[in-house]
DNA sequence: CATGAATGAGTCTTCATTCAT
DNA sequence: AATGAATGAAGACTCATTCAT
């Protein structure tokens, strides 16, 4: 019955990760031990490392699972607007419905990930591959815009969409430490604005 | 003499906290050790203790003594231009500056920070005063273009005060990472251009 | 079917020993895992425990199996010679073949059976039986010998015996450490050489 | 205060050391627990890691302490007799002293050198360098006495040796399981009287 | 009968903090 | 004031044994 038991394996891999990325956020990575995650998680330490190697093995499953995703999701989500003003507008829009959502996690998963990024090589690869994929997705968008002419000739599609990418995660750093003064709808509207003005062909 | 005395103390204060810093910078609050901020700082574990209660108010004190100083420091050099375009563009460049001469300290203390802050309420309401100091100052500068009638009526100041820090601190994040592609000269003229276009009194 | 199931629980029994022993001779007993015999013996670690009783219940079985064969093999192998002197060199003979064909499993078993025999005194005991079955089996030939004339008169049978097993079992740890300038040829010429000399009727 | 320190240093060392060999006399090197140690040296388990990096760490000290020093011993304590027969005779009784005297631990402590062995090649080394260091030494002394025309010329003095050491270990692991039938005083003059058959120049 | 997932006590090791000198 | 040896409470990880399927 490998049917069975390869869902069974799959089910509980997701709980443990589930329960990890609660326990993560609680205290971070360092702070947590692995018994919080076998008590969060229904298990037993034992069973745990029946499923992952070790703490540490869990940690860089759970980025690449929450983090490795972004991209993809982005993409998806956006890429059936079909005219580029559209496809930028909606990349802010999905931004910020995520942080709506699913506030505050992303945000202090990623300061996790961050903090480990500094001693742990995976992680920090893990981080950069997720900033190359965010960045390379938007950057797409506005080459389509600049060459169809929509957008402005002389744009830097590439410093920008960068600097969308880091806009957003630095945000989402002090979003998610609710930060008061941050007013989404507000900050929605000037990125908007602020990209408009910076693309639109007609000025100078 | 307890002059001395006192000056004495200080002066060991900060040799810890410069210590500390490099410690923490290295790897992080959690993985560093007492015994390598004593060594790193040339005195025993048991002197550091006389200096600072624990590990912990070691920390503290050097984020209280880092973050608080960017507002300040900030103000201080670029107030002497009393243009706000001019203000503006200082701003920017000092904030490059800072990532080329203390790179990448700044980005990996600032991480170091923001991991604190999820257990630690005194870390995170440093972190937010800071924000705060840098939001409020920017806000000024721009605050008294618009009321001079050199930017736009309607440009939301405060608004984009918090997004040029969060950018700021995103893309301080990378930089410190060593993320390839980020060139810093093409970021600060697209980023001052993004600025100049949206602040433009003149365009709609 | 009780008498093939009893077949069938023999046959596994075995099987377990054999997977057992080649375990511990790879890393002695206390590092062995019962998953490892399980594994080597193909069967699943809850098939294991319906065979035994627990780990140490296959050690102790294999040490009475293993170690409690040595005396009758010894006896049945050398029994055919009649002559006391042939039976004394078929004797080392036997052992010497041994070495060349078990090398080196025999000395590592026995290694693992003395560390265990600190603990457990089953094991020790199972060791002491041994040595004692090779001993009477060695000194009645001896004895045999010192009664017909062709030994000495006043050789000791019994210490002569012990000695000649101990010589065996110290000579086997070694050789089973792979010893580097151990040669076994040499070795039995001298070991039969020197008992030649000893047990000579004519010699002073 | 160097001094001072130094000798405090050595003479905890050799306290852990001590404390080590009585726990892992008792029950092996894998059952004994760090803990044990602590426990029996008086210290907690934190100072113990002051003085040896881990337990294997301890264990190997230990190993090259305590078996690494018998062939210098042998050495010195033989030397001064200059004739060989009766550097031969010497050796042995050194042997038969040693077993009275610090009955049962040698025996018992090569015992666990030689189960560790089976996994750690350093103890492997330590314990062929021992039987090395052993052989070397008496074979020495039956060159001078074949030289010197005082043992049979023919006499295979390599060989010899190695086999009076294999004796000599074989004999110390039943003599330290406590035997019963071992008479450590036919021992000695059996193995005398054989060693002397065999090189006396005048037999066959 | 067989399986192998689950348990949880036990192991080695680290490190913040204390305190005798 | 300074030192650094000592403490001991955790923490990550292992593994013999059990038991539901």
């Amino acid at each position: 019955m490998p049917k069975v038991t390869e869902t069974h394996k799959q089910r509980r891999r997701q709980a443990i990760l589930e329960a990890a990325e609660q326990v993560f956020l609680g205290k971070g990575y360092q702070l947590a031990t692995v018994d919080d995650i076998a008590i969060r998680s229904g298990l037993s330490v034992g069973a745990l490392y029946r499923y992952f190697a070790s703490k540490s093995d869990i940690m860089l499953t759970l980025m690449e699972d929450r983090l490795g995703r972004t991209p993809n999701l982005l993409e998806r989500l956006s890429a059936h607007a079909d005219d580029p003003w559209k496809q930028i507008g909606r990349c802010v829009e999905i931004f910020v419905l995520a942080l709506q959502v699913r506030h505050p996690s992303t945000g202090r998963l990623l300061i996790v990930a961050w903090g480990e990024a500094l001693q742990d090589n995976t992680v920090r690869e893990g981080l950069l591959r997720r900033f190359a994929g965010l960045v390379n997705y938007i950057q797409g968008v506005l080459e389509r815009g600049i060459t169809s002419g929509q957008f402005r000739r002389d744009a830097d599609a590439k410093v920008l969409a960068s600097l969308l990418v880091c806009l957003a995660d630095g945000f989402t750093l002090y979003w998610s430490a609710n930060t008061p003064s941050l007013d989404l709808r507000r900050i929605r509207a000037t990125v908007i604005t602020m990209v408009r003005c910076y693309l639109n062909p007609e000025l100078p």
